[in-house]
DNA sequence: GCAGCCGCAATTGTATGCAATCGTACCGAT
DNA sequence: ATCGGTACGATTGCATACAATTGCGGCTGC
């Protein structure tokens, strides 16, 4: 399930091939979401439906498809008639994207605590590896991927935890979380200082839930307060012309 | 093109109009939505994209942006190639609805303690008012409009917490609640006793909001302890055969 | 009688065409 | 020069046409 698509034509286009007979929305969806938490396409930007379908070698009923998927995890956002942008999330949904974590995955490293088994530990230990290898590297790019990396690691705690409905709820809050991080991340370092994953994972081998959900909650503390969140999104008109 | 915004086939059809020239998907998605809350339209049931044109007297592709909606919701389940199907949650999935909202609701409670004010209160109100009258009605369609009207209760109370997320989040587990009890409900009395919003709306207007938290809860674990999630659900064919 | 296979009807998946809508550039009047 | 309006291009919303898939029923051969 975390597993993310095989990119095995990516030289083609910026976005890659849509896998075999499956889905084809499914696969287009996969791609853009990638493509936008990574930034590789800017907040904002509009999201034309027979471009998209051109890249992809698709009619635009598939992009449409896609399209209203990705409106649905809060990462475009559709205008009727007008179209569907990228979405370009205000400090305010940011604030409420890490209230939702903070309320949400505490309770699931609990969860997590209890249930937790040798092969999650495995893909734990995976992922932080990963992770890690992407810390170490510099440039943009890995950077971005760090970025998906670590949201990784949220999302198979989520799985772990157990419940299918707030797992969806935080693949959901992972990737608006990517997305905001890329927008407002201040530091080059998003999640950085010594490795609050590591700690987490080990009270979670430890089975000490409570402890788990601390660190957990301290590690997302840390990523809010690692943005800049003040209001520079200009546009209001009038306070953008106030003492002028 | 039939002028929209006339309701000539009201009569006709289970289902009614389609709201004047707004998005004709987002209305299907509501009817429908209604309509499998309340139990119209049978969990398990197949919704055939046709049918469901001619019923709306939309085209597929309408039809198609509600299903996939739907899905997103968990209200109906898209099988590809197969089609669309009412959602018939098992008893698992039913009690990690519950768990969600026990996770989630007290939260907003606290939230909403701090913020309500006058107009809440009585929208509050107004909502209790028409839980009563329905509460007073027989029948089941009434019963029916009831559990709806007490899910409009939790709605309210996600709504002045004030974080559009998890509002979102409490659509969907509200729904997927009111399918849930109307499926597995036992006694007539959903949320009876004596009435549990009242007294949680009570401890909002005294901003007490630990309070409000903590009868949300039990209020949420009476209806829970409503059910009756037994696995009666067949199928398994091993389990089924077992001991035979 | 029954297993397996073939073919057809029903239904979904996708592409495409057409009308409605939006935004912009142009243009004339004040 | 600016404002108002209008005509046009680009793009979306929706319907329809066509291809692919499913599953069911009947048929055949044993």
């Amino acid at each position: 399930m975390i597993a993310m698509g095989t990119d095995f034509k990516r030289a083609d286009y910026p976005f890659a091939t849509l896998n075999g007979g499956e889905d084809r929305a499914l696969a287009i969806r996969e791609q853009l979401r990638d493509a936008i938490i990574d930034r590789r396409l800017a907040p904002g930007i509009k999201l034309v439906e027979a471009e998209v379908g051109t890249l992809f070698d698709v009619s635009r009923t598939v992009v449409r498809a896609a399209l209203q998927m990705l409106s649905f995890e809060g990462l475009v956002r559709i205008e009727r008639n007008r179209g569907a942008f990228v979405a370009n999330p205000t400090p305010e949904e940011a604030r409420q994207v890490f209230d939702s974590r903070r309320l949400i995955e505490p309770a699931l490293a609990i969860d997590a605590a209890g249930r937790i088994g040798p092969t999650d530990i495995a893909a734990f230990r995976q992922s932080l590896l990963e992770e890690s290898r992407l810390m170490n590297q510099r440039g943009t790019g890995a950077r971005r991927a760090e970025i998906r990396a670590s949201g990784d690691f949220h999302l198979l705690l989520a799985k772990v935890a157990g419940n299918a409905i707030l797992f969806r709820f935080m693949e959901e809050l992972v990737a608006r979380s990517s997305l905001v991080i890329a927008l407002y991340g201040r530091t080059g370092a998003s999640s950085c200082g010594h490795n609050e994953h590591g700690d987490i994972l080990a009270a979670l081998e430890r089975h000490d839930g409570p402890e788990a959900g601390r660190l957990l909650l301290r590690h997302i503390n840390h990523i809010e307060a690692d943005l800049d969140l003040r209001v520079t999104e200009a546009l209001p008109l009038r306070d953008a012309l106030q003492g002028h």
